[in-house]
RNA sequence: GCCCAUGUAGCUCAGUCGGUAGAGCACUUUCUUGGUAAGAAAGGGGUCAUCAGUUCAAGUCUGAUCAUGGGCUCCA
């Protein structure tokens, strides 16, 4: 969501009502559990949640409950009515509600808001008030903006979604409270329409995908968030590698490759092992020496530069690998191929001169799109993350970097975002973000600066002048991790890749054993075409094995009886159900070869 | 890592009060040879996630571990 229709939705009456229903949530779990503690709760995305510290666990049957409450509470029709009160009388009516307590603290002290956002928007000299809304018997400490009265709720548009644990204040440290998140819409229609939308991310979730497509799996007794790619999975992921890599030779790119493992001065010397040990896999001995499992490409991709003196006349270097990299990501944040301990990184170093980085920054920008694109996301926003408080580097660089990126983001005319101060302490960045066919947001390409790393590892060339410079490094992946990349495209397709990416192409279909020979021929054709192509030969009835193709999501299929023998034809049904009837052999060849050059979904 | 939930055949699931396991699909075989999303029959398949404990008896009760899911925190 950009910030103007963020503000646009702070001050909607959708986000009233949803403020509002979080509030009657909160009323209907007091009225269960009157000894219960409440935290926060405020309009998200897609609803609303409310934190509370109660002295059980909630269950489902709770929810349905607590939601059949509410509805009694929106029929109550009770006015919202707001009243600012003074610290004391704050203290007061909130003095067996600890959390509230803590809120009025932090927003006397002008910290945090009530939400537990930073209020620096408030201006700094206007003394902090405090104000509470009141709806029947429940008071809470709130800012609004609220709706008048709850027949401003639609009863029939609320709905209670699941219960989960969340850290008050979203600090680790703190107690862990049970968040309820529920989602409210003006009418039910618009929740209908909602509910559909999570039922058609269930039903596209790459986890089942995977599964069903015969892609991917992943094994307990071998270790989690570790993928094996099956023949079909692997077939697409050669597909997409080979394309990437025609892509980086027309691009002036070279490739590289690096090792697994390395010594630990290399980390040590990166810096990793100071920022990153807790999530590297931990090290093993080897001849009584450290041995690390790579969670970064970089510093092979520098020893590399490092073989020879550099001259500027050899800059830019564009470096590639599809490097492997292992990290041990905490337990409870797997998450099928998007979250994973092992990923391909489509890596790529780019070591150029100060004078480079602007060309360098626009060149590498422009490529990432049109790879994007070939792969279907049309939909693509740029983030720009600048320097922060504590970073490496001269400023100047810093200056010179994000211009270079601004100014790449301006030449691409790309709708963007900046977020100042966001960039890591080693450099600044642009990350661009893909919108799914259901309307998601995935980040995918990031390019980032590097001021630390070519200092650690002491990397030079020899400029113009015949004295030692520091050249400028960049990081770029553009598809991230090719795990992850994998994970997003299934969702996006639903499984029905276009055609040049399904890993099985057409099926031929016999409808009779008499035919077998026939389609044998037909499929040997399509595989000289370079087609990627099966015959289903089993003795299913035509209707099972169209059904089985179907499932299976093979764009063309290729149906073979008495006609087609006698016609030297073959007819071809589409994935999408359409039939386009019976044709020359030669004449689907060249159809399928056309919506491959155009990507095209068919 | 934290909170909660879940784990029974390859998949989706049933299994009552604790009495040594069941369905559909898939798989194998046989019959069937058919015109655009499931032809029929028979058969094989389970240390009920793992390890302990309670009990005459555990898929079922208890604990621990592992994994998965929903979130939180994190994400070079």
């Amino acid at each position: 969501m950009n910030e103007k229709s963020s503000e646009a939705y702070h001050e909607s009456q959708l986000y009233r009502i949803r403020h509002s229903t979080a509030h009657l949530m909160a009323a209907a779990v007091l009225e269960m559990f009157p000894e219960g503690k409440i935290a926060i709760g405020p309009p998200i995305e897609n609803g609303f949640y409310y934190d509370f510290d109660l002295p059980r666990a909630l269950t489902p049957e709770d929810l349905e409950k607590i939601e059949s409450r509410m509805r009694a509470l929106i029929a109550s029709r009770c006015d919202f009515v707001y009243q600012e009160i003074t610290p004391e009388e704050g203290k007061a009516l909130f003095a067996d509600q600890p959390y509230k307590l803590e809120l009025i603290d932090g927003i006397l002290s002008g910290g945090v808001d009530e939400d537990g956002e930073g209020a620096a928007t408030l201006p700094v000299s206007k003394a902090p008030t405090l104000s509470i809304y009141k709806s029947g018997t429940f008071t809470d400490l709130c800012r609004g903006p609220h709706v008048q009265n709850s027949r401003e709720i639609n009863p029939q548009a609320v709905k209670l979604l699941n219960v989960a644990g969340a850290y008050w204040r979203g600090d680790e440290k703190r107690p862990m409270l049970q968040r309820i998140y529920g989602t409210a819409f003006e009418s039910p229609k618009e929740l209908k329409e909602y509910l559909n939308w999570l039922e058609e991310v269930k039903k596209r979730d790459h986890r089942r995908l995977i599964r069903e497509l015969d892609l991917v799996s992943f094994h307990e007794e071998a270790g989690p968030g570790l993928a094996y790619w099956h023949p079909r999975g692997a077939m697409m992921r050669k597909i997409i590698e080979d394309f990437w890599r025609d892509r980086h030779l027309e691009g002036g790119y070279d490739f590289v490759y690096t090792p697994h493992i390395g010594k630990a001065w290399l980390w040590e010397t990166s810096g990793h092992l100071d920022f990153y040990k807790e999530s590297m896999y931990a090290p093993m001995d080897i001849d009584g020496q450290d041995y690390y499992l790579k969670p970064m490409n970089c510093p092979f991709h520098i020893l590399i530069y490092k073989t020879q003196l550099r001259s500027y006349r050899e800059l830019p270097l564009r470096w590639a690998e599809l490097g492997t990299v292992y990290r041990y990501e905490k337990s409870g944040v797997l998450h099928g191929l998007m979250r994973v301990r092992g990923f391909t990184q489509d890596d790529a170093h780019i070591i150029c001169t100060p004078e480079q980085i602007e060309g360098e920054a626009l060149r590498v920008l422009r490529f990432s799109l049109a790879l994007l694109r070939a792969f279907g996301f049309e939909q693509i926003e740029a983030y720009l993350s600048t320097r922060p408080e504590k970073a490496v580097g001269e400023p100047a660089r810093w200056e010179q970097a994000q211009e270079s990126l601004l100014r790449a983001i301006n030449a691409e005319g790309l709708v963007y975002q900046v977020d100042e101060g966001g960039g890591a302490f080693y450099g600044p960045k642009i990350d661009l973000k893909i919108k799914d066919a259901l309307g998601r947001e995935w980040q995918l390409t990031t390019i980032q600066f590097d001021f630390n790393e070519p200092e650690r590892f002491d990397m030079t060339y020899v400029g113009e002048d015949g004295n030692e410079h520091r050249p400028y490094m960049v990081h770029r992946a553009l598809l991230g991790s090719l795990e992850r990349f994998f994970g997003i495209l299934v969702e996006h397709y639903a499984g029905a890749f276009p055609v040049w990416l399904a890993p099985e192409q057409a099926r031929v279909i016999p409808i009779a054993d008499r035919h077998i020979d026939y389609a044998k021929q037909m499929e040997d054709a399509l595989r000289q075409a370079h087609l990627r192509v099966s015959t289903d030969a089993s003795s299913s009835r035509m209707n099972a094995k169209i059904r089985e193709a179907q499932l299976m999501k093979v764009p063309y299929m290729l149906v073979i009886g008495d006609k087609e023998v006698e016609a030297g034809a073959v007819a071809v049904r589409l994935r999408s159900g359409q039939d386009m009837g019976a044709m020359p052999v030669a004449d689907f060849i060249a159809h399928a070869e056309k919506a491959i050059a155009e990507h095209a979904l068919e």
